[in-house]
DNA sequence: GCTTAATGTTTACAAGCGTAGTCGTTGTGC
DNA sequence: GCACAACGACTACGCTTGTAAACATTAAGC
């Protein structure tokens, strides 16, 4: 038992794999096709790719499968919550220097940020402190 | 002039060429060597990487070069500020639907946020508000 | 004048990605 | 029983990326 490394090793998602993803979370377990119906129109992806897509997705261990008869129902294995926030850190990361106020700073600068969501942010602040 | 288009391709930067970029977002502008100074150390790269990674963000047009004699000299063309508004927007829109209040609660949730951030964000608030 | 060191340009090559076609198997309708 | 449709597996292929070596040019030192 000389590695204790196991496999842990995140294997970053990609965009189109991304994609994939975002149709799972939103509804599973699904079969390839039904995914298809879910992302071909929208992302101009033939049937093929996105079995492509799933294939790789199972490798990486994001995507598990359940045989049902003859095929496959599909499953997310990573969490949406994962996702997203290994993303997030990613990015805070690399460009603010993993601080989250310097993030939040150039969204303001930017107005990127409606009433709607200060309000909001105000709100969570709030439970925050207390 | 059929082609209003001209040529408005952001043409995204890679994770290597994002490092040069900060080196030259630090200090410009910088002769090839001198980059390869301040990023071949922590990166592990030759000097002929830093220069593959140069030539390939000059034809993005990301980087400029000014001739010093029998050598160029490197500057940033895309200012450090438009890169990180690029790739935040990117992030909220893939992930938070283009709003800046969840992503911020996904911080929070991840308890991502020091109280230093807390305070920041705060008095960012407070002079959004008024 | 000629060798050499510095510097940009060209070429290389494996891995990952986007996109999709082909193949082999197998349940199903007739 | 058999043709066919559905489905996963395998293969493909051009592009980008990470990483770097080979080559060409040229200023500089001897």
């Amino acid at each position: 038992m000389a590695k204790s490394e196991e496999d842990e090793r995140p294997e970053r998602i990609s965009d189109a794999e991304h994609a994939v993803m975002e149709t799972l979370w939103a509804r599973s377990p699904l079969t390839a096709a039904e995914v298809c119906e879910a992302v071909c129109a929208e992302r101009d992806w033939s049937l093929p790719t996105v079995k492509t897509l799933l294939s790789r997705l199972v490798t990486k261990q994001a995507v598990e499968t359940r045989p049902d008869g003859r095929r496959f129902l599909y499953s997310p294995l990573l969490a949406r919550d994962d996702y997203v926030g290994g993303e997030s850190r990613r990015l805070m990361d690399r460009l603010f220097g993993g601080r989250a106020a310097p993030l939040f700073a150039h969204l303001a600068q930017e107005e990127a940020l409606t009433d709607a969501d200060i309000a909001e942010i105000e709100a969570l602040l709030k439970e925050l402190k207390q």
